[in-house]
DNA sequence: TTGTATGCGTTATCAT
DNA sequence: ATGATAACGCATACAA
C-alpha cells in the first residue's frame, strides 16, 4: 500500500515510442503550431498511450513558471473568506493553475515569512486583506506579480469591495429613522476595509448632521461582538454599524443578554452580508460579494502573468444597503 | 513595478564566495553533520551574505520532494471545513510545508481530475470527505501518500470524527424526552459521515424502541434545510436529527415560517457544532472538532512521508451530545 | 519542420 | 571531510 513511484513516463519514453526527438515531444505540447499536424497527433498518441503528462517541476525549473498561485488570507474562519477562496481556486483551476493557501491569523510577521516561503514556488500572489506593511508588500511585488484584495496601494493591481456607498446608505437610513447618535464598532485595526468603513460612517454622519462615536477595534468574531456591548451601551447611541456581520451578530446576542431588544431598543447594521437572512432578527447589512472579489483578483493576476507590464488596474466592487429587520425608528430614551 | 527576476543567488555563487564546491554548499544545508563545523559556518555566512535560499523547485526535481501538501474538500463554504483547512495549513507550515487547496463542489469527477493535476507536485494528499470512488482513491494512494478524513477505507491512514456515540446519545436523549417517532434528515449521499449518522440514528432508535424515519439526502446548506421542512412535517415525527448544523439551521427557519416553534412543537438536533450558541434558539447538537481532524490528518501524513511503510493508523475522534435549547419533551399531537 | 546541445539549481554517487 | 560529475525532466537557442 505504500506508494510506488511507478517510474512516470518521461519525455524521452514518448520520444522513443513516437520515433522523434525529445524536443519535438516538448513542442507537441508547449508549442504545437510549429510542428506538422500529423507529427503532433503522432506524438500525442504515443503520449496518451504511455499516460505521459509533462512534469510540472521540470517545466518550472526550465521556464520559471510553476503553475501555482498563492492566496493569503488573515482568517479563514471568518465567513467572508471561504467564498473568496473558493472562487479564486475555481478560477485558477480553469486556467490550469493550482492554489496555495496561507492563513495568517491576522499576524503580519507570520504573513511575511509565509510569503517568503511561498515566493520561490508561486507564480503570483493574491494578498487578501493583507496585514503586512506597505514596504513588505512592495518588496514582494518586486519579486512576483501581486494582486491586492481590500488593500489600496498605488501602482499595484487591486480589487476593492467599496463599502463606502453601502455604509453611507446605511447611515442615511439610520438618520432618516430619527437616530441622532450612532456608534461604529470597529474591526481589526490593520484592516483597510475597517478604515474605509469607519471613515464612511464618520463622514456620512457629519453630512447627515448626526453624531457618530467610534468604538475601538476588535478582532472580528462573535464573542468580541458580545463583549463590545457594554461599551456600545455606554455611548448612549441608539444605533450601531458594526465592522462586519459576525461582529454584529455577537452584538445582537449581547444585547438580548442585556435584556435589550433589536431593533426596538437599538438598531444594528452589519457588513458583508455573510449571514443573509439566516439569523433572527434578519440583519440589516451592507452587501459584499466576496466571491466576485476572489474571481476578479485571480483574473487580474492571470492578466499580469501574461503581460507583466500591463497597466495596474484598480477594480472597485460596489456595495449597497440591504435593509432587513434590525433597523427601526430610534427609541426615545 | 513589474517584478524583476533579480537573478536569485544559486548554490554556485555561494560556492564561489565560500571557496568550496557546490556539493559542500548543498551539504551545509541538507546534511551539515558530515561537514566540519567551521566549513558549515563559513558556507552559511556566505549564503547569508548573498541572501541565498535553496531553490525548492530544483530540490524537488532532484529529490522528488516538493514541500507541498494537497488538501481536497468538497465544499469550502460549509463551515465545517474552514477550521479543518486552517488547522491543516498551520500544521503543514510548522513542518515547513505549504498547502495546496482544492475545492470540488461535491463533484467526484472534478475531484478526480484535480488530484490528477496535483499529484505530480504534491508530496501527499489529505482527502477530506472525499467523494471519489474507492477505486480512484486507491489509485491515487498508489502514487502518493494519502490520508483520509471522514472516509473509512481499509489499509489507508484515516481520521474519522466518530459521530456514532454522539448521535446515539442524541437519540437516547430524544427517547427519554418521550419522542416515539423521530426523523433523520440526510446530507450528501456520498458522504461517509452521513452514512454513519444515518445508521447510528436507525440503530439507536431500534434499541430505544422508537421509530425512525429517513428523509432523503440533501446538499448541506441553509436553503436545503428550509425546503426539507414540508417533508419533515409529513413524517409526523416529533423530533428530527439533521445531518449537520447548517441543515438544522435551515430547518429551524423553515419551521418558524410554518408557524411552528422549536422545541415546543418539534425538537431538532444538529451535528458538528459549527453554530455554537450563536443561533436562536441555541441548537442542540453533536460536537465535531474539525480543527482537530485537520491537524491529526496532517500529522498522519507527515508520519507517512518519513516512513512510507508505517502501519496505517485509523484515528477516531470521539463526539458527544451538546444539549442546548432545541430539544424538549415531545408535544402531544 | 525537426534535431542537437545546453542550461535550469539541486542532490547524490563515487572518488579522493 | 570534500570535490567531480552525473542525473532529475523539460525548454529553447541554434543548426540543419
Amino acid at each position: 500500500m505504500s506508494p510506488k513511484e511507478a517510474a512516470a513516463p518521461t519525455i524521452s519514453s514518448v520520444a522513443a515510442l513516437a520515433g522523434v526527438s525529445r524536443a519535438t515531444v516538448s513542442r507537441a505540447f508547449s508549442n504545437p503550431r510549429v510542428l506538422r499536424a500529423d507529427t503532433v497527433t503522432r506524438v500525442r498518441e504515443a503520449a496518451a498511450q504511455l499516460r505521459y503528462v509533462p512534469n510540472p517541476t521540470a517545466q518550472a525549473l526550465s521556464t520559471g513558471r510553476h503553475g501555482l498561485l498563492a492566496m493569503i488570507v488573515p482568517d479563514i474562519a471568518n465567513p467572508f473568506f471561504p467564498p473568496l477562496i473558493g472562487a479564486a481556486q475555481g478560477r485558477a483551476e480553469t486556467a490550469g493553475l493550482a492554489l496555495l493557501l496561507g492563513n495568517t491569523d491576522e499576524d503580519p510577521a507570520r504573513e511575511h515569512t509565509m510569503v517568503g516561503r511561498l515566493a520561490p514556488q508561486a507564480d503570483g500572489f493574491v494578498l487578501a486583506a493583507s496585514r503586512m506593511s506597505e514596504r513588505q508588500i512592495r518588496e514582494l511585488a518586486e519579486r512576483r506579480p501581486v494582486v491586492l484584495v481590500n488593500r489600496d496601494l498605488a501602482g499595484l493591481p487591486r480589487v476593492l469591495v467599496d463599502s463606502a456607498d453601502g455604509v453611507r446608505a446605511a447611515v442615511e437610513h439610520l438618520a432618516e429613522l430619527g437616530h441622532t447618535r450612532i456608534a461604529y464598532l470597529a474591526g481589526p485595526s490593520r484592516s483597510w476595509a475597517n478604515a474605509q468603513r469607519r471613515k464612511a460612517v464618520k463622514r456620512s454622519a457629519e453630512r447627515a448632521g448626526i453624531e457618530a462615536v467610534m468604538l475601538p477595534g476588535q478582532v472580528s468574531n462573535y464573542d468580541a461582538g458580545m463583549q463590545a456591548v457594554p461599551a456600545l451601551l455606554n455611548t448612549r447611541a441608539t444605533a450601531a454599524v458594526a465592522f462586519d456581520d459576525v461582529l454584529a451578530h455577537g452584538v445582537l446576542a449581547g444585547l438580548v443578554q442585556h435584556g435589550l431588544s433589536v431593533p426596538d431598543d437599538l438598531s444594528i447594521v452589519g457588513c458583508d452580508d455573510v449571514l443573509k437572512a439566516q439569523v433572527y432578527p434578519p440583519l440589516t447589512t451592507v452587501s459584499s460579494h466576496a466571491a466576485d472579489a476572489g474571481a476578479a483578483a485571480v483574473d487580474l493576476l492571470l492578466q499580469r502573468l501574461e503581460d507583466p507590464d500591463a497597466p495596474d488596474r484598480r477594480v472597485l466592487l460596489s456595495t449597497s444597503l440591504i435593509i432587513r429587520a434590525t433597523t427601526a425608528a430610534a427609541a426615545r430614551s
